[in-house]
RNA sequence: GGCGUCGUACCCAAGUGGCUUAAGGGACCGGUUUGCAAAACCGUCAUUCGCCGGUUCGAAUCCGGCCGACGCCUCCA
């Protein structure tokens, strides 16, 4: 089976074909630096680097650019606000955000082109929309882009522009626009705009929030390439405005694939600033979670059904990367690693069935776990043979290239705790239980798990 | 008002006409093992897929109605 993935445009399972034979440009729209990312913006990075992450495995060289939002209400509003001048904030969030990302294990970007760095660009694109008709100017300085003048608009969102209600959000008299659904690529100064401003030919001002991953997607993969991710309600009406200034301004096609991950919920409703009820990664690190468990959390559900984070679930996600990591323990303690071997078991045909059918993550792990339980047996109840070993560990490391579950950290036993499991050592010896006991509960407090095994103490990092 | 998604065990979650008298994970309970644990293993855990009706030889899967949850409709991943 080939690789098929679920177009927003066309709203159906395509089969995947790259515009140039084993090259996928990727185009992910990035985080808007005036803040920490939260748990549900990692959502959709984390399926952006699975998908990446796949299109690696089944053999194709991707290119992939994730754009920094750097300017915008926002930022501006932010370091207005905090009296800090636009670069230092948004400098400052860009590295904590590839912080994040690095705790994740999301891999990182060929680039992160920032919007201020394309400003020229983006001129470039708005006057050729201007000369072609499809945008004015007005007399504050903005240019508007004519909507009306891209027949296709809408088809992304499935939109009916002459059917919508207004809502409070869209105050018609605040715009000098033609039309309510006109969108701005240019906006004319203001004063709370401070030295935030670029020289344009209508005037000064800043760019509109669409314009820069037009401008960017296009100098970093040009002006036709295959895949533009993002969240759902990036499809509205960003990737809508993104599509029809860049088709209009470049003549011809512009994404082949469309693929939006769902929402993260939390308590049931969508996350959101106002109601505090968002986890960033600072916070799930107090709570004491790890990577990989937050990893197996985001990537258990589909990407596009909604999914609810939520502490309870810790409990769950540690249970089973522990479980992971102990299998890959016993493979590695029974070299499986050193076997050469390029053959995989059978079950790998059905996990790579699930990943391909637009990456259903669910049916792919429900593969490998059940996979992984027949092997454990096998290695605890009867002999292995090394090409059994050999292929296992060709599968488990394709699992882990494609999930990273497995913790990397090596881990050092504090001098404190070392000396206790040494005391523990010494007190079985003499077959001192409640000693023994006693100095396993300390251990344990001090976040060690004690495995008693027939080989010696086992010592894990709860 | 328009557009759309979803409702599967105690919880999470695949399956979308016969291969399924419904995968996988977690929790619970019983057992093997253990000094006791832990881990691992074995067993148990939905005659049933929100409700009602229809199509069909056959439906969780298709159609209709109802109920419920959620999202989008101008700057939120």
């Amino acid at each position: 089976m080939k690789l098929q993935l679920y177009n927003s445009y066309s709203r159906e399972k395509e089969q995947f074909k790259p515009i140039v034979e084993g090259q996928v440009g990727m185009y992910t729209c990035g985080p808007t630096v005036y803040d920490f990312s939260h748990i549900g913006n990692f959502r959709t990075f984390m399926f952006e680097d699975l998908l990446k992450r796949w299109l690696m495995h089944v053999g194709y060289d991707v290119k992939h650019i994730m754009n920094i939002t750097d300017i915008d209400d926002k930022t501006i509003k932010r370091s207005r606000d905090e009296g800090v001048d636009l670069k230092t904030l948004t400098d400052l969030y860009t590295k904590y955000f590839i912080n994040d990302l690095e705790w994740l294990k999301i891999l990182p970007a060929d680039n992160y082109p920032r919007a201020t760095g394309s400003i020229d660009r983006m001129i470039d694109m708005i006057k050729v929309l201007i000369e072609k008709g499809h945008a004015y100017c007005e007399k504050d300085g903005s240019v508007y882009f004519k909507v009306n003048t891209f027949s296709r608009y809408g088809k992304l969102t499935n939109l009916k522009l002459n059917n919508q209600k207004s809502t409070k959000r869209i105050n018609v008299d605040e715009y000098n626009k033609d039309s309510p659904h006109d969108f701005a690529l240019w906006k004319g100064w203001k004063k709370e705009d401070g030295e935030a401003v670029w020289d344009a030919p209508w005037g000064k001002g800043r760019p509109g929030w669409h314009i820069e991953c037009s401008a960017m997607s296009n100098e970093a993969l040009g002006k036709h390439f295959d895949i533009h991710c993002g969240g759902v309600d990036n499809i509205f009406p960003h990737h809508e405005n993104e599509l029809a200034q860049s088709i209009c301004a470049n003549d011809g096609k512009f994404v082949n694939y469309w693929l939006h991950s769902e929402f993260l919920l939390v308590d049931g409703g969508k996350m959101s600033k106002s109601l505090k009820n968002f986890y960033t990664i600072n916070d799930l690190k107090k709570e004491g979670f790890n990577p990989e468990s937050v990893r197996y959390q985001l990537l258990s559900g589909h990407y596009r059904t909604k999914i609810s984070f939520s502490l309870e679930k810790k409990l769950e996600s540690e249970k089973l990367i522990r479980r992971l990591n102990d299998f890959n323990a016993m493979l590695l303690s029974n070299g499986a690693n050193e076997i050469e071997h390029n053959q995989l078991p059978e079950s790998y045909v059905e996990f790579s069935k699930a990943m391909n059918d637009d990456l259903n993550t669910p049916k792919a792990l429900a593969v490998f776990f059940s996979w992984m339980k027949d092997q454990m047996k096998t290695l605890n109840t009867s002999h292995i043979t090394a090409d059994e070993l050999g292929k296992s560990w060709n599968f488990m490391s394709i699992f882990n290239d494609i999930f990273a579950f497995i913790r990397e950290d090596k881990l050092e036993l504090p001098k404190n705790v070392k000396k206790l499991v040494n005391q523990r050592r010494i007190a079985r010896g003499d077959k001192d239980w409640v000693l023994s006991d006693d100095l396993r509960n300390q251990i344990f407090k001090e976040g060690w798990l004690i495995e008693d095994t027939p080989d010696g103490q086992k010592v894990k990092k709860l």
